[in-house]
DNA sequence: AACTATTTATAAG
DNA sequence: TCTTATAAATAGT
């Protein structure tokens, strides 16, 4: 629609490109905008520019208040139907692939969410801005989580040194229980405890603790 | 354009609502993709139906490749700026609210992450499926997570217990020794391990650890 | 950025 | 869904 028909490739001319893409994302977001209007949808474009600014549509407030909606109607509307007829998967296997897919794309979530929320039709942030803010996320979440498996992992060592010198302490006074009193004593004492001897699953169960980490 | 002008209001009227839905649907995507040829920049096209639904456009085969793209760019052409003047922030205080936001809207990963990579330009997961695809990635990951914790937690709990026996064990030997042993060499025996009297440290070190559980 | 010849999208049938 | 008159988008200036 224009002086005259233009095939559609890339257009290999830096300046009418510029221009092009001026145009035709302006009438882009028209678009996008009569749609949602019309027909009652919600509708988000995002546009990537060849130097990584971002221009972008939606008809609501954000991203995510949209997919929000759809999720609580699907837990809504077929709900029942769903709880009853599906069973739960075993969470091995197959899903394994797409979770790790999922973690590669972690920074989607800064660029999404971050966005649209605070300011919602104002300009957006600039990308370093959306990259620093991803970081400081990160940076969070894993301090979070890595301050939880240390403090955890500080107990179990503190309580197995404890353990161990205890251990080496008992067979010591057991010695010199040994030597001083009649067996039969020493017997009771055994019998009052139980055998001590098994807990070596402990560390076994350390050892399968450990390759979690 | 077409045979009238018309206002852009919602179309009130449920069939050519939806006749008209169809049509600018298929050309809004029609446009996006053109966007995407002609100026050679990634465009995303979502849109969500009154009915849950969900048609889209991406140029690239996923929208995460296009964020990953943006993303190496920005941390080639800004980064040394950025990590030289750039401190980065405390993780407290004012991102706790957007890592909180992250998480209420994190069912959007799997819309988004999810699809695109399986079947490129095939026809998308319906939203019911979607929906029990995102419940077996959180229950995978869930399940991970408390599997890993449990695990530390019930190494605690038995080294406690251990400890414990050994502990009391310990004393009554302890009490044997004395009665029949002179003092100088009880005196070596608590020289010989040291006080662990002190060790009640880690029961508070402990109860720290379950507060961050 | 504005103009306009033309193509393209689409509202109504 | 298909046709067609018309509105809208836009390529080249």
């Amino acid at each position: 629609m224009g002086r005259r028909k233009v095939e559609i490739k890339k257009i290999e001319d830096k300046n009418s490109r510029q221009v092009t893409f001026s145009k035709r994302r302006s009438g882009l977001m028209k678009k996008a905008k009569e749609l949602s209007v019309l027909c009652d949808v919600d509708v988000a474009v995002l546009i990537f520019s060849g130097r990584g600014k971002l221009y972008d549509f939606c008809s609501t407030n954000s991203l995510a208040k949209i997919l929000q909606r759809y999720h609580n109607y699907a837990e809504a509307e077929d709900g029942p139907a769903r709880i009853s007829g599906v069973e739960k998967r075993n969470p091995e296997g197959r899903n394994v692939v797409t979770i790790r897919k999922l973690l590669e794309k972690n920074l989607m979530l800064s660029l999404f969410f971050n966005r649209d929320l605070e300011e919602p039709d104002v300009d957006h942030l600039n990308l370093s801005e959306l990259v620093q803010l991803e970081e400081q996320l990160e940076d969070a979440l894993i301090q979070t989580r890595s301050r939880k498996t240390r403090l955890l992992m500080e107990s179990i060592t503190s309580l197995s040194e404890v353990e161990k010198m205890l251990r080496e302490e008992n067979k010591l006074l057991q010695n010199k229980v040994a030597a001083g009193t009649p067996n039969e004593k020493r017997n009771d004492l055994i019998l009052e405890f139980g055998d001590l001897t098994h807990v070596g699953m402990i560390s076994g169960q350390r050892q399968a603790m450990l390759e979690l980490l």
